[in-house]
DNA sequence: CGGCACATTGAAGGCCATCAACTATTGTGG
DNA sequence: CCACAATAGTTGATGGCCTTCAATGTGCCG
């Protein structure tokens, strides 16, 4: 594999692997068609900065694989995550070309890519597309506000099983099993992309892990390797309510 | 007035002060009057609960005049807020019958609401009631993240600071002003909301309003009416870029 | 092996929460 | 009309949680 930024692969939209769930998953064969020709991917290795906040951004984009972090910075260098992209998750903002935050590649990235201009056309065109994206974009704004208890609210324990829960249920969906139980993982976070997640310093991360693994609430094999012993118990921790809303 | 949960005033939409921001600020005038036939108003008074989460909410509405807040609450009582909602802005969501929030009154307050069904309806057939809802979901998504490094990474002092000159800002807009050397304006949030708000306590919020008239960054008059003598010198204390982003 | 990035652990201190007393304002009923 | 209670806000004292600064530990790669 070359190590440009830009990869030309050829791949069908029949096969992707976020088909259902990106913001093309409404679409029709036709919608689909038009979409196929003005896409183009990119990928990003580990670390590798995607766009600055305030530069100019002339694409929107979807997460194939891997991870990426919208992050914001203050003048003195304290920095907030604000938003965690996974696979399927959407980049950019139809109507602005310049980027509001920065965005980061936590694992080797694989994005889907739409020039900004076509993709503005389309949605104006094509309902479906327009659709699904505000329904994601409601979604993004629930887990903002469920981010938001969380940074203005929980103790540094309770943040962390937070995050644990968090990363272990879509782990657990991803492999189309049930959070329940006994579950393992891989962290996609540094300790420090931890703490710029949970409004904490790494120090107390690193803390709050240690103190989680002497309580036998997590195993670590390795600094990244998560095993949750029962599931249910670090929900205990997270202060949430018990009954996870049903929201429909 | 009465004092009924239900006014039903009759109101043209083409008369509406939101009218030119709302949900409906891009329809023409055929869409408006299909608008026009499914909407009511509802009034609350100062307190009062517009629904809770968790309890069923067959509409959605546009606020008219006054202020909502949305907040979480924890099992153990620990409150955050994570909306605020003023004249033009949207609640409830598209799709879900079931509040995922508490939504309260924190002034008097007057709503334009849609019977969630209908309204449905009418935005898979409307483009530009669609269009328009995404847009302000977006922005909404921006403030929220706005307020995560605001609840993660601000102090007391920054936190105090942002909120006044958030309100200051949009009570400017609101005047058609521009939020520049001397302001004044009326706080529409008690100290406890206020810390609701920041992640902060009330006696916290009260001793750093107190440490900034003390410097005289601002004035009180009353417990609510504020004057910020210099609107820049308290953009200084937010912590926040100076070049406040222009994003296009 | 040394160098580097990432992580852990310790010690000390500061910011904010907690608990508590007091003040100010408003509204109510005798 | 005043007494009184209720609500909202201020201020003080104390302590704890988390940050800060610092040293040490661990795994990886040239």
């Amino acid at each position: 594999m070359s190590h440009h930024d830009i990869e030309l692969l050829s791949h069908d939209c029949g096969d992707c692997p976020i088909r259902h769930r990106a913001v093309c998953a409404r679409c029709d064969s036709d919608e689909l068609s038009r979409l196929e020709q003005i896409k183009y991917y990119r990928s990003f290795q580990v670390g590798q900065t995607v766009v600055w906040s305030g530069d100019r951004m002339d694409f929107v984009a979807s997460v194939v694989s891997g991870i990426a972090t919208l992050t914001q910075t203050m003048e003195d260098g304290r920095r907030q995550m604000v938003g965690l992209l996974l696979p399927s998750d959407f980049v950019g903002r139809p109507g602005r070309s310049i980027a509001a935050y920065d965005v980061t590649a936590t694992t080797d990235l694989v994005m889907c890519c739409f020039r900004k201009k076509p993709f503005e056309d389309l949605i104006a065109r094509t309902p479906h597309v327009a659709q699904r994206l505000l329904e994601m974009t409601l979604d993004e704004l629930d887990a903002a506000r469920e981010w938001m208890l969380l940074l203005g609210r929980k103790t540094a324990r309770e943040k962390i099983a937070s995050l644990l829960a968090i990363i272990a249920r879509r782990d657990a969906s991803l492999k189309l099993r049930t959070a329940k139980g006994a579950l393992a993982f891989d962290l996609p976070l540094t300790r420090e992309e931890m703490a710029d997640y949970l409004g904490l310093t790494l120090e107390t991360v690193s803390r709050q892990m240690s103190a989680l693994k002497r309580d036998g609430m997590i195993q670590l094999e390795g600094k990244r390797h998560v095993i949750i012993p029962d599931f249910d118990a670090l929900t205990e921790l997270t202060g949430d309510d018990s009954d996870g809303g049903f929201l429909v």
